[in-house]
DNA sequence: CTGTTATGTTGTCGTTGTAAACATTATCCT
DNA sequence: AGGATAATGTTTACAACGACAACATAACAG
């Protein structure tokens, strides 16, 4: 019994950074963010209350990383969602995800986080984006334009996903129809132009 | 000099309510809400670390009275814009005060407030969004198709601030346009209807 | 095998939010 | 006017947190 599997109470975890982010990661979508405590994190890792510190050298660095897998998990989504849903369904992808990770995408844009002081959450959000607006690009001919047009749509999903977070929606709009159809519909309304002049 | 104009040390401050808000509303465009912190309020008003908690039972009332005003604030340049810039100029309003005013924006939409626990900022909250989707609908025809147009309009212009404000843009987009013209060229590229069918 | 490094712990400090007990002023009732 | 009562501000206190330093233990490299 010298290398059991099951190693009950070894000194060192063997992977305390993971199960401190999955720690992090229940407590941040159950308590949200201010009840994220670094202290909490480590009680329920099983470590002593300044363990994280090997890991992540302050509060803001743990969520950092969060922030960071949240990236992730939406590029995934997106990229599932461009597959077999086209345009509108990466709208809607973004759009559920948020619903679906509240916590999560509020770290993500909530600006908690100082996005320019850690080098690697900076890269992969600037990287999903592109692949973001890359696809959308592609859909709406000219240059600036285009550009711009793609902006708008991601401006457009990304204010639909907050405000249906923070429950800024009437439920009269809502008229009944549940997130999925409000969303496609709202989608609906709306119509892209690259070189369109303002009309009013 | 019994009832002096100056009065320099009276033990009842005369104002505080409003003198705390005041600091705090500094502080919190300053050092951002997570440098808000109550005892450095009551410091800079002068009075005792517990002293605010006569004018609010807890730190977030403090901050749902600053989203209040923040809410009076958006409102008026709302109703101003309206007047002179039409739909769009309202649109561009909204980001101007997004822009304008960074810190008291996200303190509106980050979640940082529960709103539900705060009447008086629930109630100026709805009140701010029933004028600007009114105003909204009444220039689309139809009945559920005009408040998804509205509501889509909303969270177009609502979601353009967020990225703005987090500098999720990236500056090749701007493309050396200043704020206001990116802004109005944005946002012209979009067209809204009301019956729009599904077309990919 | 040994020294160096990585990882985890114990102890501590300053700061913060919040409550309780107390002090002072304003206000209202007769 | 004058005293009860409420409103407003202070002092004191406490627990929790983020963060640091000193120390302990395990992993690993020569």
């Amino acid at each position: 019994m010298s290398t059991s599997k099951l190693k009950k109470e070894a000194y060192h975890h063997g992977d305390l950074r993971a199960a401190l982010l999955r720690s992090a990661g229940k407590i941040l979508e159950k308590e949200g963010l201010e009840g994220l405590k670094l202290r909490e994190v480590a009680r329920r890792a099983g470590v002593s209350h300044t363990a994280p510190y090997r890991h992540f050298h302050e509060r803001e660095s743990l969520l950092a990383a969060l922030a960071t897998d949240g990236y992730a998990m939406l590029g995934k989504a997106q990229q599932e969602a461009a597959a077999t849903g086209g345009l509108r369904g990466m709208g809607e992808a973004y759009v559920r995800f948020a619903l679906d990770h509240p916590q999560r995408f509020r770290l993500m844009f909530g600006g908690a986080v100082q996005i320019a002081r850690h080098p690697a959450l900076r890269e992969i959000a600037t990287r999903t984006f592109q692949g973001l607006s890359g696809a959308l690009s592609a859909r709406v001919p000219g240059a600036q334009g285009a550009s711009d047009a793609s902006l708008a749509a991601w401006a457009l999903v990304h204010g639909l996903a907050q405000l249906l977070l923070e429950d800024r929606i009437a439920s009269a709009a809502r008229n009944g129809r549940s997130d999925e159809q409000f969303v496609r519909e709202l989608l609906a309304t709306v119509r892209f132009a690259a070189g369109a002049a303002q009309s009013a």
